[in-house]
DNA sequence: ATATAGTGTGTAATTTTTACACTAAGTAAT
DNA sequence: ATTACTTAGTGTAAAAATTACACACTATAT
């Protein structure tokens, strides 16, 4: 038997692809509905855009809501709007992906008022997804791998003092493949965007690495230029 | 004294950048608006997405009503959404960019019922545009400056058959900067995505260069593996 | 026949990219 | 303090890609 729905006219929405970097793995937050359609399955999180507000901000809004973060790292990258999308009406909605450091000082710990949980899934075992939602990760992973290799947003998930093996890290599981080493510093260092610390990182039990931090103000200056990886 | 406009609360449009290229300069098609706001400025042709179509079906539609073209390549690009963006209300727009050849076998003439005329101007002397359509365009640009780096748009601009001097002229005046000639063979060469054709152009008082097809089956085998300008 | 205008082509120098392996430094266990 | 372990950190040679650069050829028009 069919369920009757509510349906509604016309809506213009945002939906987030939150990556999230813990040191380890690629994760995206989703949020498991609590409410017909898609009842009991995994979503984006996703919000209606408010009237007096931005695009940016409702993105903004929509990630602070669920995991009290804000000044985090988001641009919107497509929008989805094939008419038959949401079998409750037409809903129109705008991709953004955000860039988020995971661990760390203080656990990220999703909030989740509107449905049953939130969570942190690494993106190598995903569940099926609601709505055209894969659709929406496929592309936003597709367009952070571009992006990562033509603007400086990796920094953005690895905490503010990195070694240089964990930023490549980061590069190999956005690009899905392995990088050489040596090259990778080579070309990396040679953007002239990094600053070497007089730190060294602490608590593992080998040889500490070099702590380095990402220089906007170098950054600022080859503005205009684009780095290529 | 301010007038009275109708109040709107909330619409989603598509607003189309045309870009056109009739073998000398790169154009977009503008409409000079016949009604308030804005009423005689020149503004980026556009209109609300109907209820059952897709956002692509949209674009395309807005393209014919105008030029009477379709198959026409489109691509969206960039919500603009700001509100306070349109003076009557709520207006979101995702913006879209199309290439066109113009000129060449039939003219395209615009067909303005909704505005007072339609014009294909020269991007080196824009008026000024309605509402952000500056901003639009801006974006528009900037868009198709990275995307002719990447994927075989340039061709989109041109007859089925061109010659190598048209073809790094699209490229010239896209990316803002003059080219190295036999740089420029070298690479697109390279590429392997040209056929040459048996045979010259013709109508010249010079001596005639030979013409290219841009062939689409040696392009699907490449892809995945991107071609970099 | 001559002037004109654009076509078509090669090479050397430089820069960038790639592939590749060992020693150094610090920690942990004995 | 010796040893084992684990990751940090480093250089070079070969290959490939990019850049800079100039002249002879061909078709047409007069």
């Amino acid at each position: 038997m069919e369920q009757i729905l509510p349906h509604f006219d016309s809506v213009f929405s945002i939906d987030c692809v939150l990556f999230g970097f813990d040191g380890k793995e690629l994760k995206i937050l989703l949020i498991e509905r609590n409410e017909e359609p898609f009842k009991d399955w995994w979503a984006l999180p996703g919000n209606i855009v408010g009237h007096n507000e931005s695009l940016d901000q409702s993105a903004e809004r929509i990630l602070y809501e669920l995991t009290g973060l804000s000044g985090i790292f988001m641009e919107q990258y497509y929008a989805f709007g094939d008419p038959g999308r949401h079998p409750q009406g037409r809903v129109i909605t705008l991709a953004y992906y955000a860039l988020i450091r995971l661990g760390g000082e203080k656990e990220v710990i999703p909030r989740s008022s509107y449905a049953k949980q939130a969570n942190w899934l690494p993106i190598s075992k995903l569940p099926k997804l609601a709505f055209d939602h894969q659709k929406i990760y496929d592309k936003g992973l597709e367009k952070i791998k571009r992006r990562i290799k033509h603007q400086p947003i990796a920094f953005e998930l690895l905490p503010e003092k990195f070694t240089l093996t964990q930023l490549q890290h980061v590069y190999e599981l956005v690009l899905g493949k392995k990088l050489d080493k040596r090259n990778f510093r080579k070309k990396i260092t040679s953007f002239g965007v990094l600053r070497e610390l007089n730190e060294k990182q602490k608590g593992v039990s080998y040889r500490a690495a070099a702590l380095y931090r990402f220089d906007k103000r170098k950054y600022a200056k080859l503005f205009g230029k684009e780095i290529a990886f």
